[in-house]
DNA sequence: CTTGACCTTGCCCGGGGGGCAAGCTTGACA
DNA sequence: TGTCAAGCTTGCCCCCCGGGCAAGGTCAAG
C-alpha cells in the first residue's frame, strides 16, 4: 500500500506521515523499487494509533512515549495511566487559563454598551491596564 | 528611550517589539543617529496596549484590529464589543474542545487499574479506536 | 502514446516567539 | 584616555504542527 492509501485509511495526510517519519516518530517505511513508500497492516495500525493519540490532544512527544509503551510488552498500566493523567492535568491548566480570559472579557463586554458611540470600557481597559481613571485620580 | 527600556516598561521583550515592527503591527520606531530605535510615551502606550491585548488572548491579527479601533476616534463601541465577543466565542469553542478531550481521557483513566500489569484500557482505546473487542466480536 | 493521478524531494508560509552570533555604540570606571 | 561590560543592530536557526506549492519521476487506463 502506498502513502496515499495509508493516509486515507489512517485519517492522516501523506505529508504528516512523511513528517512523522522524518522526525523519527515512526520507523522509515519500506520502499519499493520505484522509491515509493509502502505500508503494511502493522504500519497502518501504528498510524491509526498516532492519529487517535493526536485526536486526544497528546503532543507528538507524548505520542512517541505512548507508542513506546504500546510496543513494549513489559509496560505497566501505571506508566500509561501516569502519562494520561499528566495530560489531563495539562488540559485542565489550559482550560482554566482560557476560562479566566473568557471571564475577564465577559466582564468587560457586559459593561460595554455596544452602540454607535466611541466610548468603550474594553478599549479603556486595554489602554490603562485596569486603572480607574473615571473618578478623580487626584 | 531605547528598545530595552521600552521592553521593560511594556513587559514585552525587545525581540517581540522588533518583530511587531517587522510584521507591521506597529509603525517603524524612530531612529537616532546611531541607528538605535527610540520610543516616545505614545509608543510606550501602544506597546502596553498590545501587551494587555495579548494577555487577554487576542491574536496578533486581532490586536491589529483593536489598535485600529483604539486610534480611530470615529470607532463605535459596537465594533469593539463585536471583536471581543467573537474572541469570547472562540475561547469557549476551544474550552469545550479541551474539556471534551479531558472527559474522554478521564473516562479512560478511571477504568485503568494503574498497576504493574501491562493490560490497559487507555492503550486499548488508542489501538482500536473504541471498538469493543472485549466481548465476542462474533 | 498520452493523460492524469500519484509519488518523490525540497522549499516557504503561518503563529509567536526563544536563542545565538557578529559587529557597532554607549556609558562608567580606572 | 583606554578599557570593558552592557546594550543595540541585523541575521540566522530552532520549537510545534502542519499547509501549500514546485519540479520531477512513475504508474495505469484509454
Amino acid at each position: 500500500m502506498n502513502i496515499g492509501q495509508a493516509a486515507k485509511h489512517s485519517g492522516l495526510s501523506a505529508k504528516m506521515i512523511r513528517h512523522y517519519e522524518a522526525i523519527g516518530l515512526i520507523a522509515p517505511a519500506g520502499r519499493g523499487a520505484n522509491g515509493y513508500r509502502h505500508y503494511t497492516e502493522a504500519d497502518l495500525q501504528r498510524l491509526a494509533f498516532i492519529r487517535r493519540s493526536r485526536d486526544l490532544g497528546f503532543s507528538l512527544a507524548e505520542v512517541g512515549r505512548l507508542l513506546g509503551l504500546w510496543e513494549n510488552s513489559q509496560r505497566t498500566s501505571a506508566e500509561v495511566k501516569a502519562l494520561a493523567c499528566a495530560h489531563i492535568e495539562a488540559l485542565e491548566r489550559r482550560i482554566d487559563e482560557l476560562a479566566s480570559l473568557r471571564d475577564t472579557l465577559r466582564n468587560l463586554v457586559d459593561h460595554c454598551r455596544g452602540d454607535e458611540r466611541p466610548d468603550c470600557p474594553i478599549i479603556r481597559e486595554l489602554e490603562t491596564g485596569g486603572q480607574r481613571t473615571d473618578r478623580c485620580p487626584s
